[in-house]
DNA sequence: CTAGGTGCAAAAGGTTTGCGGTTAA
DNA sequence: TTAACCGCAAACCTTTTGCACCTAG
């Protein structure tokens, strides 16, 4: 029996005019099982395990369908390789800069704070903060 | 006669322990001198014309240096080069897809209205937003 | 004097592309 | 049937690194 993920993913790939394919469902679900804001070699290494013959450039392809059909939101690190969260809920991302784990952050609209000039139109609001997640606090090496 | 920007970087390098040197003096003067977002490239190509033999190497080693004092921000866009701002106020910045320039934004201090858990130590925020900037959507052709 | 900076060239890291073969619709 | 997709490998672009020489403090 086809899960509940699996239709909406069929159906919403259908909906913006691409295939649903074997590859696209189990990136997919990589990215669903451990919500590790992965990146595109961690999801290809998870892929794997399940079809080994798996390659980069299609996990790529994958990833991209998947952000186009509006069920994954790319995380931008700067200079570091991207992140993929399967969590479509408006919210920003904290990056450890020491463990370099993101973090989902809740958040309100930052559309109502942010003065966007006449004549833009604005598509994507993109909120990160960086800095020292709470377990590399609790590391630091007293004075 | 020493303008006041260029005692201003001497004194911000000198107080972070970094040297004043002239590379970082026509880098930053690059910034100061086109408010563009300019990327790692286009900086090395204009310090070039004050200083044919700079190197990509020592732009890239002078904009690192100018952000670790404080006086520049590194502005990051999805899968392309690093622009570089010197305006520390703070700000967000709005990405034109279309013709890929970047637009310093005015807004409230992030802060107040991101939820950062308890115990994390936030250091950094940026705010970015993509879209289509006034003069993109004005050149689009109607129906 | 010497730690830090520069210039060059080579390498790394992440992502994209070209192409012949495969497959969903 | 056929446009879209896959897998492979090579290319690409931005950034980093190693090293010999140079220079600010």
């Amino acid at each position: 029996m086809r899960t509940s993920w699996e239709q909406k993913l069929d159906q919403t790939l259908t909906k913006v005019g691409l295939r649903s394919t074997s590859q696209r469902q189990i990136v997919y679900s990589v990215l669903l099982d451990v919500r590790d804001h992965p990146t595109a070699e961690t999801v290809f290494l998870r892929a794997k395990q399940a079809v080994p013959e798996i390659s980069m450039a299609t996990v790529y392809n994958c990833l991209d369908a998947l952000v186009k059909c509006g069920l994954v939101t790319q995380v931008n690190i700067h200079r570091a390789a991207t992140r993929f969260c399967p969590n479509m809920q408006e919210h920003g991302h904290f990056y450890c800069d020491e463990c370099g784990k993101v973090f989902d952050i809740s958040m309100a609209s930052p559309a109502g704070m942010i003065n966007i000039p006449s004549g833009f139109e604005p598509l994507q609001y993109e909120v990160s903060i960086s800095g020292r997640c709470a377990d590399c606090r609790d590391w630091e090496i007293p004075g």
